[in-house]
DNA sequence: GTCTATAGCCAGATAGAC
DNA sequence: GTCTATCTGGCTATAGAC
């Protein structure tokens, strides 16, 4: 996929206006402006303003779904996947700031788009990590606890500081070198956060 | 502000087709519609398409306002706080759940919009709550944490899965009534998992 | 493959009758 | 205050020269 330079660059500069714009807010010829190229050369590479975003939005549950993947299907201790999964998943999105936003806001829009797809590709995981953290508070190896809500509670602190950063930088008063700082702490701050709550002293 | 039963009746339907479509995916037209009135009108009560969005988007911040002021300054010890916070706020987006991704997408889009009048409405509680954290820390009474990461996962776990609700779904394979009863019992639980991340045992 | 010029459409805004 | 009809501008998309 987007083997030539000229198509190769057209896909990065329409990323970049997609993702902060949206699908709506998007113009063809900002896009053309970014790539230097003009505006007929997106039509020619990509025919309509709906296959260049689809195009981007497919690249962009690209770069996430291997490494989620891969966490997730991975079969380890319940503690060692929530490290490996907030520390992981917070340092992807920290190189790809923007993705989360983008995809919630496209989700929202049109909330099939990935429903199959997902369940085909990750539902099998989370339901073993379902199953992991049930037989774990039987066994009493862990406080009681819904699966479900600790699910959540996993990956809402992972990405909700991304996709709310005006708002918190605002309710913290932090500067963006400081609220950068914060995050990167949180690698290794939201599992020792939630281990903490779970595990039996 | 809208004392007028037409000016009334457009303000709703512009609440319901901006918080759905966001500004840029918005129709005038549309909100016509739905108001049972002509085009028109739109722009006798409103002037423009931006000036019925701020009236929107102002309305949106009026509901959320009070409460959140009401919580975050109260004087109580923090764990009541805490539960107040997550049951009060939880409970406010369940009767209005597009308000969080609309506030979000719009801040996201011009992320000006509020930072004086949030400083100035809320800066002082929130870090009146943060002196209150780093005190307890101190003095041994509850487990040591950065105070700004325990405000961001607080608000993180109460909002996000409002935000992210077409992704959660498919991640935890659940139809509208179940997801919408996690989301009742987070009212309590999200305030249950915090405290015991951090309480000493 | 890349450009310029333009077609064609659609949305926001306004004029003007009632 | 409320309507119909229309203007105007901007955007996607295409035709056609090179």
């Amino acid at each position: 996929m987007a083997d030539n330079l000229t198509e190769q660059k057209i896909l990065e500069a329409a990323t970049n206006v997609f993702q902060t714009k949206g699908m709506d807010g998007a113009r063809m010829q900002e896009i053309a402006d970014k790539a230097g190229i003009n505006k007929a050369m997106l039509h020619y590479y990509y025919r309509s303003k709906q296959k260049l975003f689809e195009a981007v939005f497919k690249t962009a549950i690209a770069i996430m779904a291997p490494k989620l993947r891969e966490i997730i299907n991975k079969e380890e201790p319940l503690f060692d996947k929530i490290r490996n999964f907030t520390n992981g998943y917070i340092s992807l999105i920290n190189q790809h700031s923007y993705l989360p936003t983008f995809i919630i806001q496209e989700l929202n829009r049109n909330p099939n788009i990935l429903k199959d797809t997902f369940n085909k590709e990750f539902g099998n995981g989370f339901m073993k990590m379902r199953a992991q953290i049930e037989q774990m508070v039987k066994n009493g190896e862990i406080r009681p606890i819904a699966p479900e809500q600790l699910i959540m509670n996993v990956i809402s602190m992972s990405i909700f500081p991304f996709v709310a950063k005006p708002i918190l930088k605002s309710v913290l008063q932090k500067e963006d070198k400081d609220y950068q700082q914060l995050l990167e702490a949180r690698k290794t701050h939201v599992a020792d956060f939630i281990i903490n709550a779970i595990k039996i002293q």
